[in-house]
DNA sequence: CCATTGACGCAGG
DNA sequence: ACCTGCGCCAATG
């Protein structure tokens, strides 16, 4: 869990993540689902930027027309991304850390 | 103890 | 581009 709370306090304004991509980071490969997870659960005192998480294919999880992807959808749009039909260009806006970053997530 | 359920992902069709 | 089925796994009832 504090593994993926750390990975997605690094994705960086502007860009985004997908939650099978935050768990691989966090050293947890082909747990996407705990990613979710770890987002419902995480103390609200982090303030993590959870609405830079997003579908593999760049959609928006939550139901289209429910509150919280307006929320998430509204974040987005004030960080500049460029979102259509609760989706998002992956290709434009995925986040590719660095090899600093990469190292930096392997907990030494 | 099963069964169901997700803020998921991928391979097919 | 969209839908379907299946694998995944911790939490919940």
């Amino acid at each position: 869990m504090q593994q993926i709370w750390r990975v997605v306090g690094l994705i960086p304004y502007g860009k985004v993540a997908s939650y099978g991509q935050v768990a691989d980071l966090a050293g947890l490969p082909g747990r996407a689902r705990l990613t979710s997870k770890a987002l419902r659960g995480a103390p609200k005192t982090l303030a993590l930027p959870w609405h830079r998480v997003l579908r593999s294919n760049g959609c928006i999880a939550f139901p289209s027309g429910s509150k919280e992807a307006k929320l998430q959808y509204d974040y987005l749009i004030d960080e500049g991304v460029f979102v259509k039909n609760m989706r998002i260009s992956m290709t434009d806006y995925q986040w590719q850390p660095d090899m600093g970053t990469i190292l930096f997530e392997l907990d030494f």
